[in-house]
RNA sequence: GCACAGGUGGGUGAGUGGUUAAAGCCAGCAGACUGUAAAUCUGCCCCUCUCAGGAGGUACGAAGGUUCGAAUCCUUCCCUGUGCA
């Protein structure tokens, strides 16, 4: 899931999404409540709508941007108390309205709103912090079973409607990959987060607790925050064994090419990951024959694709040399086809998983 | 020719007697980036050694001088800009 937090995948439009064959995008709640605000996405006739993307969006609840924003937070049992990163305001996030929220964006899954705990933290503080995870996660979903049919496709005229059900519940064909029975009820699907620290323990723990509320899919949240990969892997290894196989297991925040090939192997159906795009930005770009950081001088000459064995436009049209010029040149563009062709690399690579995982 | 204003490291531009190999910015080089406060951040960026902490050398237009000590003060010269002839 390529990351487009404030309703946009920066550099790259929903058209090239499209032809990339992105079938899911995330945005955050913490940023579009911020700006322009969730009555006004709503106003606009939800997030679909107001950003021009027809298949599937999740939202995610806004906990990690206020673990992110550390300083500028203060947690309590009832929610989180935080101030905008925009302009200094003070706001209060609890699960319930950041649910309220999240239906008001009207994204196909959304997260239950939960507590990242930081990295690194002792066992008092995990179990602590997990504890109150759980919490929110049942009144998370208490609040989206009271509210979940004022989503705005959902209220919006009928034919206006039809046009931003989201995809899954919508059944395109035109879509690749297997598709599931439509759900009966087209609604959002709330996604509880399992959380734990790096406490082994506590993570099962977490994710029996966690399904004993019930969601439709389960997030191993609380990872990349600092801890070593090799840590991260064990969580992850873990973790999976005790969340059910028959409902959509995902890893959020990771991760580097080898990475989600090995996640994915360890049974992880859905992961998110700015790095695609932020690297690509920053000219860090991913091939088949390894990282790629294309402002070195080493290109200046260069005159091959970036990748040979990338099919993408990008790789197709345009040197290393170009793409270099392009990033010392601090040209936008650079941002746009580094962008275009690390997500290509991405979703080739998720494609490959998806075939070999079909081909047993 | 005269009168002002200037000449600082690849560029720009601070510094106007010692704590200055000389701020900052740009360019250059390298690195980081993992549920996006990120077109961001970090390091290096005169030369030579280095046990990486440092050691030595050269340097603020040029040449002389004053001084314990000069990019900073003085003299002459060269050059640049502007104005007047």
């Amino acid at each position: 899931m390529p990351v487009g937090t404030v309703a946009s995948v920066k550099g790259v439009s929903q058209d090239i999404l499209e032809d990339l064959g992105v079938q899911i995008l995330l945005g955050n709640t913490y940023h579009l409540y911020l700006r322009p605000g969730i009555e006004q996405v709503r106003k606009l006739g939800g997030l679909h709508k107001f950003m021009s993307w027809p298949r599937a969006i999740l939202t995610d609840s806004g906990g990690f941007q206020v673990f992110s924003l550390n300083e500028l937070r203060k947690v309590t049992e009832d929610g989180v108390t935080f101030r905008s990163h925009l302009d200094g305001s003070s706001h209060v996030f609890t699960p319930e309205s950041a649910i309220a929220a999240q239906i008001g964006l009207g994204a196909d899954i959304i997260m239950a709103f939960d507590e990242c705990t930081e990295h690194p933290a002792d066992r008092a503080r995990t179990q602590q912090s997990m504890e109150l995870t759980l919490r929110w996660a049942a009144r998370s979903k208490k609040y989206f079973e009271e509210h979940k049919h004022e989503v705005p496709w959902s209220s919006a005229p009928q034919a206006e409607a039809e046009q931003q059900i989201p995809r899954y519940a919508r059944n395109d064909k035109s879509l690749e990959g297997p598709l599931e029975e439509p759900l009966e009820e087209k609604t959002q699907a709330l996604f509880g987060i399992v959380q734990g620290g790096m406490d082994l323990a506590l993570r099962k723990e977490s994710a029996e607790r966690t399904i004993e509320i019930g969601f439709p899919g389960y997030a191993i949240g609380g990872l990349s925050v600092g801890e070593p990969r090799t840590l991260t892997r064990e969580v992850v290894k873990s973790t999976i064994q005790h969340l059910p196989t028959d409902k959509p297991r995902y890893l959020m925040g990771v991760g580097t090419p080898e990475e989600i090939v090995e996640y994915a192997n360890l049974g992880i159906d859905m992961m998110d990951c700015v790095l695609p795009t932020r690297a690509a930005r920053h000219g860090l770009l991913f091939t088949s024959e390894g990282k790629i950081s294309i402002k070195q001088a080493r290109y200046i000459g260069d005159q091959g694709p970036l990748d040979p064995n990338c099919g993408c436009k990008v790789c197709a049209r345009y040197s290393r040399a170009y793409l270099r010029h392009l990033y010392a040149s601090n040209e936008v563009l650079a941002q746009v086809l580094n962008t275009v062709h690390n997500l290509s690399f991405y979703l080739d690579l998720m494609r490959t998983v998806r075939h070999s995982i079909a081909l047993g």
